[in-house]
DNA sequence: GTTCCGCATGAATCGATAG
DNA sequence: ACTATCGATTCATGCGGAA
C-alpha cells in the first residue's frame, strides 16, 4: 500500500501513514517540519475526520517521530486551530502543547496568522473566526533563525503591491473591516527594512486556482525563509495538495512529503515532476465530467 | 486595612485582596467581568509578582468567586497573555483554562488583540510580541450578546455603489418622493456596516495621558458594547487605574473596582470622582518631580 | 490595454429536523 | 436521549466577461 516516489533529488514524496513514513528517516535529519494537519472533525471525505476527543492521542505518535527526525537546530512549526463546538471551543490544541512539552518539545512562540478574509456566517453566541495558530516547537533553545530574511523591504513591496492594484481592490484592501492594510502600508512606506512581529496578515487562497490549499503560499514561504537555509532539508508529514513542497524546491531547499490520501499524493507527483503541470491539466479537463471524482479530491 | 468608597450611585470601589472583597457581593449580581490581571512576574513592584508556576493557584480562588458571582447570562473576558522564559513561552495560561472548566466555566472564544504599535526590542530567537488573548469565559450557553452594537463600517462599499448609480437612475428615483430611492437606501444602509471578526485591531497607546493603563480604552469599550446594556453591572477585579470603570461610567453602565494596591484605589478615586479630575491634575504636578513615586504607581 | 462588475465559493457554526 | 444531516447565515477574493 505504502508508495515512495523520488520527483527529483531534491524531493521525495511518500503515500502512507506519517507515523510510520516516519520511522524511516534517521535520526536529526530534519531542518524544519511545517504542517497543517487536518483539523479535527473536519475533511471528513479524505483523512476520515478525527474525533476531537481523540485528537491528542492520535497525533501524539506522529509528533514522537517529528521529535527524532528533527535537528538539534532544526524548528517544528504547526498550523492548527480548535473547532466550536456545543457553543465552546475544543481544548485539543492546549492539551496537545502541553503533551508535546511532556515529550521533550520546547514551546517557543505561537504565531498568530489573521486571516483576511475569513469564513462568513452569523451565530447568536459569536463572530466569524478570523485567527489561527502557528505554534513553534524547537528541540533545544539554539535553533537557527534568520530574522533578517524575513525582513519586509517595505517602501518597494508596497509599490509593485499597489501598482498592480486596480482601483476597486485598492478600496478593498483599504477597507477598515478587520484589515488595517492601508495603516501598514504607509508605516512600510517611512522605512526600508523592517523586523515583522509574531502576528502574520494573509488572505487565504481561493480555490478557483489549479491547486486547492488550505492555507496560502506566503505562509509555508514566510517560515521556510526564517528557520531554513538553501539546500536544508523541509517536511511535511501532511502535505495534502503540497503547497510546503512547492514553494520549498521553489526556494532552493530539499523537501520531504507524506500523505495518506493516494489522490494527494498523486497530484503532488504531477504538481512538482517537470511535465507534471501539463499532465496535471490534462486529467483535470477529463475530471470536469467525472464530478463525483472531483469531488473525493477536495 | 480594606477599604470602600461609594464614588458615585453607579460606581464603588474596593481596597483590598479580589478573593475576599468578592465574597461580599450576592450571586448572580454582575453582567460583565472585564479585567487584565498582573501578568505573571510582571509588575512586580506593585502586586509582588506572582511566580509563573503559582500562577494558576493563585487565580483560581478569584475565579471561583467570579463564577458564582456572575449572572448566568454574563461574560467574563480575561485579558492575559503567557510571558517567555527560559525561551519558551509559559504555560500558565493554558493550564488557567483548563482548571477553569474543571470549576465550571465555559470557554466561549478566544478573541485576539493584534497591538499595531506593539513594544520594540529584538532578540535573538523571537520578534516582538505583537498580540495579547482576549479569553472569553460564560456560566451557560445562553448568555447576552449584542451583536449590533459592535458592528463596524463596511469600508466604501456604500460608496462605489452609490457612485455607480447613473443620473438617470438617481433623477426617477428621487421623483418618487419617499418610496423608491429611501427604501433602495434604507437597504443599502442596512449593509453598509458588517460584524467584527474575533481579531481586534487596536494601538496599545491609551488615549488619556493622564492615566496610564494596560490597555486602551477601545479594548474594554468593545466588550461593554458586546456584552451588556444601559445600567448594567461591569466588574474589574483587578481595576488598576480604573480604566474599565470609566470607559463602563462614560457608557452609562454601573461599575464596580477592586485592587489591592493602594495607590490604585486612590488614584481611581480621584479619576472617577466629580472634581477628581482636577485633583488629580494637580496630584500629578507634584509628582513630576518624585520619578521614584511615579514609577511605583505604574 | 485597462478597468469594472457580477458571480461563485470557502479548515464555519448553530439550531432544527430526522432517524 | 443521542447522533447525523441540512438549511441559513455571511463577506473577502479571484476569475471571466463586459465596457
Amino acid at each position: 500500500m505504502n508508495q515512495t516516489y523520488r520527483i527529483d533529488t531534491n524531493t521525495d514524496i511518500y503515500l502512507g501513514d506519517s507515523k510510520e513514513i516516519l520511522r524511516l528517516f534517521p535520526d536529526n535529519s530534519v531542518d524544519l517540519v511545517f504542517t497543517s494537519p487536518p483539523y479535527a472533525d473536519q475533511r471528513k471525505n479524505t483523512y476520515g475526520g478525527i474525533h476531537p476527543d481523540n485528537y491528542v492521542a492520535w497525533f501524539l505518535p506522529i509528533t514522537e517521530q517529528l521529535l527524532r527526525v528533527l535537528k538539534p537546530t532544526g524548528t517544528f512549526v504547526l498550523n492548527i486551530k480548535e473547532k466550536a463546538m456545543a457553543g465552546e471551543r475544543c481544548t485539543y490544541v492546549m492539551e496537545l502543547i502541553l503533551e508535546m512539552r511532556r515529550q521533550g518539545w520546547l514551546w517557543t512562540e505561537e504565531f498568530i496568522w489573521h486571516k483576511k478574509n475569513c469564513y462568513p456566517g452569523k451565530w447568536p453566541n459569536r463572530f466569524r473566526d478570523a485567527w489561527e495558530r502557528l505554534i513553534q516547537f524547537n528541540k533545544t533553545r539554539k535553533f537557527n533563525m534568520y530574522q533578517e530574511a524575513v525582513m519586509v523591504p517595505m517602501g518597494s513591496w508596497a509599490e509593485t503591491r499597489l501598482r498592480n492594484l486596480s482601483d476597486t481592490d485598492r478600496i478593498r484592501d483599504n477597507s477598515r473591516v478587520g484589515s488595517g492594510f492601508a495603516k501598514n502600508v504607509s508605516n512600510w512606506l517611512k522605512r526600508e527594512k523592517a523586523y515583522p512581529t509574531n502576528v502574520l496578515h494573509l488572505a487565504t487562497e481561493c480555490n478557483n486556482k489549479n491547486h486547492s490549499a488550505a492555507f496560502p503560499e506566503e505562509l509555508p514561504e514566510w517560515f521556510i525563509k526564517l528557520f531554513t537555509q538553501e539546500n536544508d532539508v523541509a517536511l511535511d508529514p501532511f502535505m495534502g495538495s503540497g503547497t510546503t513542497l512547492a514553494v520549498a524546491n521553489r526556494m532552493g531547499r530539499k523537501s520531504i512529503g507524506i500523505d495518506i490520501v493516494p489522490e494527494y499524493f498523486d497530484m503532488v507527483k504531477c504538481r512538482l515532476s517537470p511535465d507534471g503541470q501539463l499532465m496535471l491539466d490534462m486529467k483535470r479537463e477529463n475530471e470536469q465530467t467525472e464530478s463525483e471524482r472531483y469531488l473525493s479530491v477536495r
